[in-house]
DNA sequence: AGCGTAATCAAGTATTCACTTGACTAGTTG
DNA sequence: CAACTAGTCAAGTGAATACTTGATTACGCT
């Protein structure tokens, strides 16, 4: 009896695994460590079909990782909570340290060398000393919340909007997190014309669970 | 090419949560949180077959989570460093917020409630003020690694050891983790011939992680 | 060399998984 | 009420998984 139920809370624990165990559920917590979404937004984002969407979604809120509440037409999603962000984060940190992450990451975000980071706390006390920072997600994610101050340069306006930075001001661009490349092609659109552009360490979800002030824009 | 790229991102990530999503390796990893460890004690702790042993070893091993060695005859496993024990950590926290762990656990440890816990702080400071510390681990995990001064006193051995403790000195128990049922099993049984004994929080590993003294006996 | 032990490999099977397609349900709007 | 939108459910298919059994390899001992 005792080895059984020893079984099934291992089990039990492996469910949570489970639920980390499909790139695309993956995506999906990323997505969501921004903020509450809906299903068709993150089917979108994942470049999935609606139907699987939604079912890996309730296989992440089968795995209680997720909750959802309908706001009138549609069903919202977000993350069950601290722990769960903390999981997601620290599992990117312990894949950073696994072989494959290096290729695949590299093959995905290119050459990082030459980015030059900028830390939490460095942001944090200048951002009212007229530094320009960029928030480099999807609109949808810079209104559930943002850095203070940030404006919304979606991924596909980047190249639209070098020309609106005024001269002799300096850029911080920022997305979803360290493995996110919107902010580092902005960072480099930028420096391509000779603007003082610097790239966030880490993204938002890092931003907000250190306890740094947030805006939020939502209707 | 990009979208495949970022797949392939995610797809790395999701090789970690797989590692994780089976509960034998959810044990396998539990226990080589305790030290180093060949196939065939790990087989014997999770009551499975050498064959399947391997192969779930192979596939941790596969996604970067565990090394192994060859020490003559026999292959040492062990996990690959800190951050992975930091990433078991994190998802039995993370795991600890979800329903269907409670049930599990509960069925599997029993009533937890009346047993009394000491801090790794308390412990620390009383190492050496006489109180007496049962390491209740399998004797191999007891070798790899213990609190300094614990004695050992296997899983099996606890009932025909509880005479042996002088009385008015008291006793805290320790072992795996704050899953791990030995400690809360050699806790009752002392309780129960009116010994002062307390359990450890958490176990060794936590022990380990927290920078705290450590002794090895191995040969 | 020959034997024993520790571990891996290979092949087979029942189960689970990821994704598709098409039907269905819950709300909203005209 | 019908028409529409957002999401879920159900069934099916090919691929991957977990475990078994029976070789096969690697090392140590005599």
């Amino acid at each position: 009896m005792t080895s059984k139920a020893k079984a099934a809370l291992y089990d039990q624990f492996a469910l949570v695994g489970k639920a980390f165990s499909n790139g695309r559920r993956a995506e999906l917590v990323d997505v969501l460590a921004q903020g509450e979404r809906s299903v068709e937004g993150l089917a979108e984002q994942i470049s999935q079909s609606f139907a699987n969407t939604s079912q890996h979604l309730q296989v992440l809120a089968r795995s209680g990782l997720v909750t959802s509440r309908r706001d009138g037409n549609r069903v919202l999603y977000r993350l069950a909570g601290e722990p769960v962000e903390a999981l997601w984060e620290t599992l990117r940190g312990a894949a950073e340290s696994v072989a494959g992450v290096h290729r695949a990451a590299e093959d995905y975000l290119g050459n990082r060398g030459e980015l030059e980071l900028v830390s939490r706390d460095e942001l944090a006390r200048r951002l009212d000393e007229g530094v320009l920072v960029w928030d480099v997600r999807p609109v949808a994610e810079f209104e559930a919340g943002h850095v203070p101050g940030a404006v919304s340069v979606p991924p596909g306006e980047v190249q639209r909007r070098l020309d609106e930075v005024p001269d002799g001001v300096e850029i911080v661009a920022y997305c979803r997190g360290r493995f996110c490349v919107f902010a580092d092609e902005a960072v480099r659109a930028l420096a391509g014309r000779n603007r003082p552009a610097r790239r966030l360490e880490d993204g938002f979800p890092e931003w907000r669970r250190a306890g740094l002030p947030v805006a939020a824009s939502s209707g």
